[in-house]
Parts: C-alpha cells; structure tokens; sequence
DNA sequence: CTGAAAGCGCTTACAG
DNA sequence: CTGAAAGCGCTTACAG
C-alpha cells in the first residue's frame, strides 16, 4: 500500500499540491473554504505528510536522541520513560542510544545521532568521559543538548539534575541521627561529579556534626553494582574495621552490602544501619526494607524535555537562550534498614 | 555549522555529484582512482550522506522501531539492550515507544511508527490487546515486523518467544521433585498468550505426575507486579487455604509472596517454596534467593533484529520471506526459595 | 486567494 | 568511465 502524498490529495481535490501543503498548514492566504475541504479529506484519507521530505526543507526531524550510560537501569529506565512520554506529546519520537559507561562509545553515539539529524539530544555523561570535546561538537552543530543526572560545569547548555551533595547530606545525617558515629561510605568512581558531590555531602555532613573523617572508611565502587557492595563488606568484616553504619553510592551496592551483613548474621540497622541512593523498586522489596534517597527519574525526564522544548521556541524566536542548571527535589526514604 | 553535502565534495574535487555518490557507494562504472580520490576526502571532512536525502530515493530509513508494553521492566530492558546493540552493528537506529499495556495506545505508537518510515517494527503484544488489526495494518504497508515475548498464532509475522508452557512445566516439576503437592500458581491475565501457556504448563505438570488440578489453587495477577503476589498470599492465609508451594507467573508477584511469608514468620522453603519466571536481578539479590527460570532476554532482542535483517534481505532479493516462530531456551534457576 | 516553480540532498536510469 | 537530468515529497518565495 503505498503511502499518500500532497500530489494525490491535491489531484484528488483537482486543486494545486501548493494550496494542500499551505492549507494543511493553516497558512493565512488559503480560503476558509478550501482549507476545510482540504483538512476533512486529509483525515478522511488519514494522510500524514512524509517527514523526511518535510526535513528536507524545514531542516526539523522532530526527532530527539538518548543517550544514557546503562539500559537495563532503574533509573535510567525512569528517566527514559520521562522524556519519551512528554516526547509523545510534542510530536517527537525518540531514539535510545546507550554508551556502557565508554568515553569512547559515548563519542560515536553522539555522532550518531548528530548524522540523524537530531533536534535535540540528552545525555547522561559516562563514568569513564574524561573529555568534553564530543560534547562541544553538538552546541556547535545546531543540535540542542540537554544535561541529566550527571552535570558538568563545563559545558555550555542546560542541566537538568538533583543536588547531590545535599541529598547526601540528608541520608547522612539521618544517620547519625540514629545515634551513628562510624559510618562508612561507599563512593563511586573518582571522575562523575555525581559520585564526587555525594561524597562531599557525606564529609560535610561528618564537619557538621563533629564526627572525624576516616578516609579508611570509605570504599569506592568502580562499577556501581551489588557484587562491589558486597565485596566491600566483606573487607570491612575480615579486617576488622568498626563501623556501625554504611552510607552507599546507590541501592545496589546497599543490597550488595546487606546480603553480606545478612550472611553473617549481624544484625540491620542494630549493628550496622544502611542507606542507599535513588530508590530503585529493589530497595522497598527486599527484607530489610532499605531506607534510601528518592531520586525521581521520570519527573527528571520530563524536565529535561521541557527544557529543549523551550530552549527551542527561544531559538525559533531568535531570542537568546539561557541555559540554566534545573535541580529537582529528593526525598529521604526512611524504611527498616537504618 | 553546516553539514557537508555531495555538491560540495564535488566541487571541492572538481567533478559531477553523480560521480562523488556513486564513488562512495562503490559502484562498478567509477574508476579506482576516482573512488579513492572521493573517499579520501569523504574520509577526510567526515562526510555523512543526509539520511533524509537518501530516504525520498531509497525508501530505506534505516530506522526501526521498538513497542513494548513497560519501560520500567528488567526484562523488556534487557530485550531493548539486544535489539539496539545488533542494530548498532547495522547502522540501525532505534526508535521507543510504550504500550503501557493498552490497546489503543499500542494502535496509536505502531500508527506513529508507521509514519515515520521506520524499515521495521518490533512489537511485544500489549496485555489488554484482544484484537489485532492494527498488526495487519503494519504488514500491509511494506514495514517488516518481528513480534517477541507475546506470541499470537494470527500474525502473519515472525515471532521470537520462549516455549512458555515447557519452561512453566519445568518450574512446577521441579515444585514436585522437591516433595510439593500443593502447587498454588499466581496467573497473569487472562488475554495474553503466554500467561495461558504458563498455566497450561502448570497443569500438565500436575497431570503428568498424578496431582490433582484445584481451581482454587489459581489465582489471577491483573497487574504483574509485587502486591498482587502479596496480596494472593494474603488471601491464602486468611482463607487458610493449604499449599506448600507457589509457581508464579514472574519474578515480582513471586517476590510479593515471599514478603507475605516472611512477615507471617513461614519459612522458605520447608513450609512453601516460591519460583518465580524470568529470572529479573532482583531475584538473585532477595533473602532468601528466588528461584526461577532463566528467560534470556538480551538474546531474544538480538535474535528479533537478525531475523528481521534476514526478511530484509529476502525481501530485497525478491525472494519469498517464510515466517517462522524461533523458541529461545529457558533455564531452571534453582535458589533457597525451593 | 491560488498555483507554477525552485530547491532541500540525495540516487539512478540514461546518454555519451 | 563520467555527468546531465529527473525525481523522491515536501515547503515557500514569488507572481498573478
């Protein structure tokens, strides 16, 4: 079945493939009349112009690309959901493109979707991006380029993200309002600010409350999972280190942690309380429920297409476009593991 | 700044546009010289055809399209991750879009799909579909489709599923083999195909080993998630129906029922084992573990898109395609739940 | 208010 | 082996 065109409407209509395509598009100079026949033959057929010739001249693909470091992600999956469900809305379709954490995947998926003649593109910089170059080259095509999660303060376009350093602060200090004093915490890699920022809460919230920072107490998770909570417990068990609760990155490395605490008897949130980060489904569900920050993904996800949706009325306006750092809320979860 | 275009390699170089296109794609009538002359320079200025450009000629958007039912969904997640990284291989790009489990939502994203050209659909049957017109409408037009996950007899499509009914014996026997007679299974809905072939499975494996089959054991998850297990479980107890075992339809009811037990102090296994389906992470991370049956989703995404790149090839060289149903192997995961 | 014409950036049948 | 020309399906500046 070969799709409709202009040309079959406007022979159909025994009028120009000039006056469809400006009575379709409301343009002023059609008459009433003929745009309303026009319009109730066009939903009777069920046409839809063909976006690619309409590219072509418009240079809009109504088209936005993704580009997250992890698919199979909690998260990750929210914030898709986010910005795919006010995509909907506008007209645009979305692709997904995911960089496994790899600068240099990163690098070719962002090409990638700059070839597809994107209008806009959201990415969540990776763990392992060291450089910002591949990014720059979007702001310079005419791409727009929206931030999440993980900001940078060295790129020129709007960020849409929570405040780390003060959600870490919370979960924190809910700890030692339970009456913890040696707390660890299990950080993330050294180069995501995310995973910087979170750590920068917890020592403030250490200053804050007159408990003394051990750098011996804190462990790092390159790839933020459950298996490097886990092994991190175990250390903490063989060597002997006292702590009496854990403060972790995100959930996973939490419920990694947990299960080890589990399997040797000891006791959560009595002996050790732990907190987790995000509020992935996993944290309500397991036994002992995990207390944790709610990070919402989708909300960020709605957000952030928002923001180009915006930034691009601005451009079409020839009006300049500020590019702002958008923070969203989180909350602290408090369930029986702390 | 602005894309590069044929004509300017062209000119650039100082020969017809014809020659640089044909050049670049190899044909037989340019010169050797001539194509390592183009192709140098392409390489050069990193020149990329104008997809759109290409499409109005070629009717290849090189674009394909995702819908599934949830986005926020481990197993449907690891199906996205197969489709996308073998697309990636092919230069495909992947478009996603979301049933939320409704029919006229389902209608609304393949219609949308559709219209943007997209060279292939990629569909797993929303819960609430009871009519499949909207699947024809996509053979019909020359878009090739490859269903997963749901199958359904009437499609005259490809279909990369699992054989539900053998996996779900598989659970249920191994229920047996462990000494469990009273085998409660939570159901999904009733539509789905596959939630009636895990029931049907259910029932053969009772059959085959001489227990009787007692409706009363059966219990539908409208929704599939964690309270309708907990609450089934619930209800089990305060009707005081006997079991000693439950084989879920999924992971998570399963895991709703455990945390029903756990908080009523029955003990996993000895008193009821629990096995879930599909083997999400989270079933590895709860206390006690679930078992489970292994559904290899990553797999089955990336079987989905080589047998849609086989049709196309078929297609291509005119050859008549032959739809086939390709099963993928299912694994018992047997944890502490059984 | 209507429509002929140019052009977006490609591909490809055809002529030389 | 090379290139002029037509055409994919739109949009829009321009003429009438």
């Amino acid at each position: 079945m070969k799709n409709l065109t202009l040309k079959d409407i406007a022979k159909a209509l025994d009028i120009s493939v000039t006056t469809v395509s400006k009575a379709l598009q409301n343009y002023p100079d059609v008459s009433p009349k003929t745009k309303k026949r026009v319009k109730e033959y066009a939903e009777k057929v069920n046409f839809k112009p063909n976006s690619f010739a309409a590219y072509l001249r418009t240079h809009e693909s109504k088209t936005v690309g993704i580009v997250i470091p992890r698919l199979n992600h909690y998260f990750f999956s929210s914030i898709l959901r986010g910005i795919i469900t006010e995509a909907e809305k506008h007209e645009y379709m979305t692709f997904i493109l995911c960089s496994d954490e790899s600068y240099e995947l990163e690098k070719i998926q962002i090409e990638r979707l700059i070839n597809k003649n994107v209008d806009g593109i959201f990415l969540s910089i990776a763990d392992k991006t060291h450089d910002l170059g591949h990014i720059q080259n979007i702001i310079d095509k005419e791409t727009s380029l929206v931030i999440f999660d993980k900001y940078s303060k060295l790129t020129a376009c709007s960020s849409v993200v929570i405040d780390d350093q003060k959600a870490a602060y919370t979960a924190v200090e809910h700890l030692i309002k339970k009456g913890k004093t040696k707390i660890a915490h299990f950080r993330g890699p050294l180069l995501p600010q995310n995973s910087i920022d979170r750590f920068l809460g917890y020592r403030k919230a250490l200053d804050d409350y007159g408990l003394e920072y051990d750098k011996d107490l804190v462990f790092i998770c390159d790839d933020i999972n459950d298996t490097e909570g886990y092994n991190h417990m175990q250390t903490i068990l063989d060597e002997k280190i006292e702590i009496d609760a854990i403060f972790a990155v995100a959930d996973l490395p939490a419920v990694g942690a947990m299960n080890c605490l589990l399997e040797n008897n000891i006791k959560i949130p009595e002996e050790v309380s732990v907190i987790g980060f995000s509020n992935w489904l996993i944290s309500s569900l397991i036994t002992p429920s995990l207390s944790t920050i709610d990070q919402p993904g989708e909300l960020m996800g709605r957000k952030a297409f928002q923001v180009f949706m915006n930034e691009r009325e601005m451009k079409k306006k020839k009006k300049k476009v500020e590019f702002k750092k958008y923070e969203i809320e989180t909350t602290l979860i408090e369930r029986d593991s702390t």
